[in-house]
DNA sequence: TCCAATGGCTAGCGCTGCTAGGATAGCGTC
DNA sequence: GACGCTATCCTAGCAGCGCTAGCCATTGGA
C-alpha cells in the first residue's frame, strides 16, 4: 500500500523531472539538441523509460508547450490585475505576453511552432489552454467597445504571435520593438475605420 | 564549347528541378516527407548529386523560400496595381497575402518557419526579399499617414503573419477569417488612439 | 590511342525516434 | 523462509535521417 504510493510518487517526481529537463535543455541548447537520448542521459535512466511517460517525444514537448500555456495564463492574469482602464488592461496584456515570448524563446517555440495537435477553442481543450486565451480575451473585451470581442481577441493575438515571431527570425528591426508594440496597441485602441 | 553550354543548361535545369520537385513534394505531402532520398528518386538521380547543387537540405529549402518571396512580390504588387485609394491599397494587400499564404501553406513555411539563414533588412539581402518587404511598404505607407511606414508596415505585415500562422495550427475559428481580417484593416485604418 | 578529368554512383558513417526481449527486483502466497 | 508472478528497467537493435568518401564510367583533349 505505502510502497505503492511511494512508486507513484516516484513516478509523477520522474514525469516532472522529463518534463523540466526537456524544457531547460531546449531552452539553453534548442529543441533541435532535445533528444531522446540526450534527455534520457540528463535524467540519468535509460531512453526506454521516457515511453513508459509519453507516447513519444510529440508528447513531451506538449508537456512543455502546456506548462507555458499555464504561465502564460499567470503571467496575463498579473497583469490585467495592475490595470484599471481598458485601455491599460490591453497595453499591459500585449508587454506581458511579448516580454513573456521573449523571455521563453524555446517554451514559445513548443507552445506555438512545434506543437499541432493541441485542440484549441474546444470543449475538451485542456484547461491551460482556456485559461491562456480567456486571460486574452478579459484583457481585450473591455476594449474591444462595440466590435466583437472574441475576433477582436484573435486579431489582437495574431498582431502579437506575428510580432513575436518575425522579430525572432530577425525579420524585424530589433530596436524598433517598442516602437511597434505602442503602434499596434493604439491602432487596437483607435475607433475602426472602414476598410 | 557548344558542349560545356549543353552542360550548363542542363545543370541548370536539373537545379530548378530539384527546387520544383522539393516545393512540390511538400504542398502535396508536407516538409516532414521531403527527404534528401525521396527527392533523389524523384528527380530519378542519386543523392549526392543533390550536394553538388546545394550545400544542403537547408539550401533547399531556402531556395525554394525564395521562390516564394519572388511570388509574393508579383501577388503584391498585382494587388497593388488594382487599388487606387491607400485604403483599397491596404486592403488589397491584406487580402492577397492571406489568400497567398493560405493557397500555399508549405511554402510559405519555407519561407516563414523553416529558413532561419535569409537575411532581412539588410543591404546584402536577396533581392525578392527587399522585393515582397517593398510591396509591403509600399502598400502601407499611404495608409500610414504620419506614423512612421516601416513601423506601421512591420507592424500590418505581423499581423497578418500572425492571422495566417494562428489560423494554420488551428488555433483560430476558421469562419471568421474574414471578419478578422476585415476588423485588422479597419484598425490599421483608423485614426490611433493613444495607448 | 592513350591520359586526365569530370560526373554520378554505391556504400557507409553517425545520428535520430522508437521498440523487442531479457534481466532484475520486489510483491503476495504457500 | 522459499516460491512464482508481476512490474520495472536496461541492452541491443531497427529503419530512416542528412551527409560524405571513394570508386567507376564516360568524355574531351594530347
Amino acid at each position: 500500500m505505502s510502497i505503492q504510493e511511494r512508486r507513484e510518487r516516484e513516478r509523477t517526481h520522474r514525469h516532472r523531472l522529463i518534463v523540466k529537463t526537456a524544457r531547460e535543455l531546449a531552452e539553453t541548447e534548442g529543441w533541435e539538441a532535445v533528444t531522446t537520448r540526450r534527455l534520457a542521459e540528463r535524467i540519468e535512466y535509460s531512453q526506454p523509460v521516457l515511453y513508459s511517460h509519453f507516447a513519444g517525444k510529440d508528447a513531451i514537448v506538449t508537456a512543455v508547450a502546456l506548462e507555458g500555456f499555464e504561465e502564460l495564463a499567470g503571467v496575463l492574469s498579473r497583469a490585467r490585475a495592475s490595470a484599471v482602464t481598458p485601455a491599460e488592461a490591453l497595453t499591459a496584456a500585449a508587454r506581458a505576453y511579448t516580454d513573456f515570448a521573449d523571455a521563453n524563446p524555446a517554451l514559445y517555440d513548443a507552445m506555438f511552432t512545434l506543437t499541432t495537435d493541441l485542440p484549441f477553442g474546444r470543449p475538451d481543450s485542456p484547461a491551460p489552454l482556456k485559461a491562456a486565451f480567456g486571460e486574452l480575451l478579459a484583457a481585450c473585451t473591455s476594449a474591444a467597445g462595440d466590435r466583437d470581442a472574441e475576433t477582436f481577441t484573435e486579431v489582437a493575438w495574431s498582431a502579437l504571435h506575428g510580432l513575436v515571431t518575425l522579430a525572432r527570425g530577425g525579420r524585424l528591426r530589433t530596436e524598433q520593438r517598442d516602437q511597434r508594440l505602442g503602434l499596434l496597441v493604439g491602432q487596437l485602441l483607435a475607433a475602426p475605420g472602414r476598410p
